[in-house]
DNA sequence: TTGTTTTTTTGACAATTGTCAATTGTAAAA
DNA sequence: TTTTACAATTGACAATTGTCAAAAAAACAA
């Protein structure tokens, strides 16, 4: 759990009352691989944060799974949409290996961000981050190659390359499990 | 400035007090169809409104323009990574047509946050909105094909199409000028 | 208006990626 | 171990999109 709040001061350096605030609405969780962190047309009232282990979320498409993005360790993740439009989620998040997930509640964390402002400002820093990444894969995705995609990922993220199957890392980079093969035997 | 309020409004609602305290941070400019809201390596300290008119982000890759976004009337924009990390923007923001835009600056929407829970509400409120929008345009350009998402351009959007030269759009939609001519002869 | 420049469209061809089928490889279950 | 199921690769071919060059259309200035 230590990680944890580390993690959350580097969000926002939170003082100790900030993170008393937070610390009843926090909540651990162990699951296995192949659990679901959240499940298709559960409404997300969590962030999500996983301690250890990997995984990732995907949604269906035309009845095939199509691979979002994946959760390394000590990474949060939540779906966007069901989360701030509370609303079911299209997305699926699932465990590919046995894992800690942390949970921070939606329903505590509204309610904090009514009455305290370094609770508000902490979570307006937890979001402008997953808009920045947001953004930064956006570009990746609309102006590289699969190519440069993938090589980026072997360079930046090789542990995801390791953990995750062809097929979901292929969905995850917008084209087929045999694209995805012939580009790794020209490398 | 009354439709600003208003959509600022409907954004979070403010009381008259919260209206007040932003008022000061706010400031209107009236620009020419080519003049920039934000210059290439400019740091973004505002967010804008386009009040009246029509203006596109792009920047430049291997010396061509790509168009990423376009602002219609009455629309909110600003460089994302530019303004969170304070940076000098890739992204150049260009008025299109004779506009209207209203200034709201980061300097005083910070320091306001930090005091004021009510603006820092309205702050997560403002970018978890601009979170969503990146993530739904991330799903569109990742696994819809260029047709479809022209197609839905003409639906949804049909005003962007009139007003916005071929040669924006094609790059908005991650193709070439000769591909979306081609699209647009099918249809 | 005319002439000039820029934008958009069209054609021919190349490169990339997808689809389908078959094969090989791998990992869990009997 | 062998069997079975699933995952990954390979080959052949089709579909899509890009590139380059040229023509047509539109926008702009003299």
């Amino acid at each position: 759990m230590e990680t944890y709040f580390e993690r959350l001061h580097s969000v926002y350096p939170l003082s100790a009352e900030g993170l008393d605030l937070l610390k009843p609405f926090i909540a651990k969780k162990h699951l296995s691989k192949g659990d679901f962190i959240l499940r298709k047309d559960e409404t997300c009232r969590h962030i999500y944060f996983v301690n250890k282990g990997f995984a990732r979320i995907f949604y269906f498409k035309n009845g095939k799974e199509i691979t979002e993005w994946f959760t390394p360790e000590k990474n949060f993740c939540f779906s966007i949409s069901s989360y701030f439009e509370e609303k079911p989620s299209h997305l699926i998040i699932e465990c590919l290996e046995d894992s800690e997930v942390i949970y921070l509640s939606k329903e505590g964390l509204d309610r904090l961000c009514k009455t305290h402002i370094e609770i508000s400002n902490f979570f307006s820093k937890l979001i402008s981050g997953a808009l920045i990444l947001s953004q930064k894969r956006m570009d990746s995705i609309q102006f590289e190659t699969a190519r440069q995609r993938y090589e980026k990922l072997l360079k930046n993220q090789p542990y995801i390359l390791q953990k995750a199957p062809m097929q979901y890392l292929a969905s995850f980079l917008g084209i087929t499990p045999e694209t995805l093969s012939r580009i790794r035997t020209q490398i």
